[in-house]
DNA sequence: AAGTCAATAGTTGTCCTACAACTTGATCGA
DNA sequence: TCGATCAAGTTGTAGGACAACTATTGACTT
């Protein structure tokens, strides 16, 4: 596991442990290119055929090193463009991972999916959400409080900041109304990742109505949308309420 | 994204909306095959080949999208052997993904990763430890209480049982010395995946020593690792000190 | 001059064929 | 009965070819 960098490349054949398959060999190495920053953020890396030759196995060996990476979050590929260093890696610590939809997932519990709204309204932006989002403090936010029910029970309460931006009015009244994600799909836009820290709060300013738990206990999901360039487009914090939503993870190699 | 599911698959020409790549359509379809139990836990699927014939793409196609549907662990795929149903896909319910080594993730943070014991003894298995390991209660096992550290600050205390069976004298001693996953390797025993729940957890009675955090807040990591074959070796309960450890998710698709 | 469109080269996605590497079960022999 | 060998099935890798898509360039039009 031992890497040399430069100026030649570690050969797979030589590299005596190299136990596993040589897809898997050959991703390792790449992501150790990746984490010391051999390319930069948003960088492009060399093309599957280059990469192809450099370590001299075949372009299906490589398609397959690049897709498990782009599985962990460390790549963006693009049809007909390359395969681009996502532009957070460096804030890559600890756990890369799919999160899929929360209310697909209780549907999928064989749960009925609701939501409440509390608050739905423009305003200016915090300095936080200003911060997350790259805008300027004051600039138009659409601002939510929501209650995330399943068989209406309340399994979460999320606080949300969209960035307006150029929406137009119907779409910004569309996402009021529930489906967020379905008022961007119709505009043509498409958040494709978001970045998120857990954390464990303790507190009893959380919530509202008589589904809130007295404990005060939640795991908060601080998440922030990106489109595929980049470009933040929402603030999302979500506070599941602890013992009513299950995270489960699972750990490979 | 309905799906028919018998007697004829559903055609991925006459999908209308058909976004996203030929690989992209067939793993969700192949993921909602798995979800519905078409095949049971620990069942092989179809070959590639097979599932080429079915939906009327080449085998490069599925591959692509059976190791989509592994890096999300929904899938074991064994090289020579064939494609497994993981053994306890009924159970996961949000967020599949990878979790790299703890001691790792630290010193790649650029800080230098230490570890202190404070228990490390044989004893019975408790009955809570006694099911997840799926052995007798009372039946023997090794037990641990560790500090994990960071440039000597407490970020995580550790409470672990491993399952005996017929482990080596040798191989415990090694355990309570430090590395528990290499002395499992020595045994050529790899525990490949491990399954995790995350709680947010309040108490005044986790932790020791001067490092103990006064406000009590933990993010709890219960984990339980396994074999390939599904057998449970190891259950460990991590509490992560809110604040001192970033947990970072990233979000596709 | 500015904008629009077409051509073009480069890249990823898919297909095909073939063979290597591995697993599993059956067969055969001692 | 046990062990080795063999054979069939499956996944992993190779190589070449073309389709689909992207980004840039350059010519053309207004």
């Amino acid at each position: 596991m031992a890497i040399a960098k430069s100026p030649a490349l570690p050969s797979l054949a030589t590299s005596k442990g190299g136990r596993g398959s040589l897809a898997t060999q050959v991703r390792d190495q790449l992501r150790t290119r990746i984490l010391t920053h051999e390319w930069n953020e948003g960088k492009k890396i060399p093309s599957e055929f280059d990469l192809a030759g450099q370590y001299h196995v075949s372009r299906v060996t490589i398609r397959t090193a690049l897709k498990a990476l782009e599985a962990q979050g460390l790549l963006d590929i693009r049809h007909g463009s390359g395969a681009y260093v996502a532009n957070f890696g460096t804030s890559i610590r600890a756990g890369l991972q799919e999160l899929r939809s929360i209310t697909d997932t209780i549907r999928e519990m064989g749960f009925e999916p609701g939501m409440t709204h509390r608050v739905v309204k423009r305003r200016g932006a915090t300095a936080d959400e200003a911060l997350r989002l790259q805008i300027a403090e004051g600039e138009s936010v659409l601002y939510m409080e929501r209650a995330i029910l399943a068989d209406d029970e309340v399994v979460a309460y999320s606080y949300d900041a969209v960035a307006i931006r150029d929406l137009p009015e119907k779409s910004i009244g569309e996402m009021g109304k529930g489906s967020v994600f379905g008022a961007f799909a119709k505009l043509g836009i498409f958040p494709v990742r978001a970045l998120a820290e857990i954390h464990a709060i303790s507190s009893m300013d959380i919530g509202w109505g008589k589904g809130r738990p007295k404990s005060g206990l939640y795991l908060l999901l601080k998440q922030l949308h990106f489109l595929r360039d980049g470009v933040p487009v929402m603030a999302s914090d979500t506070y599941f309420v602890e013992g009513r939503f299950q995270f489960i993870i699972h750990r490979t190699l």
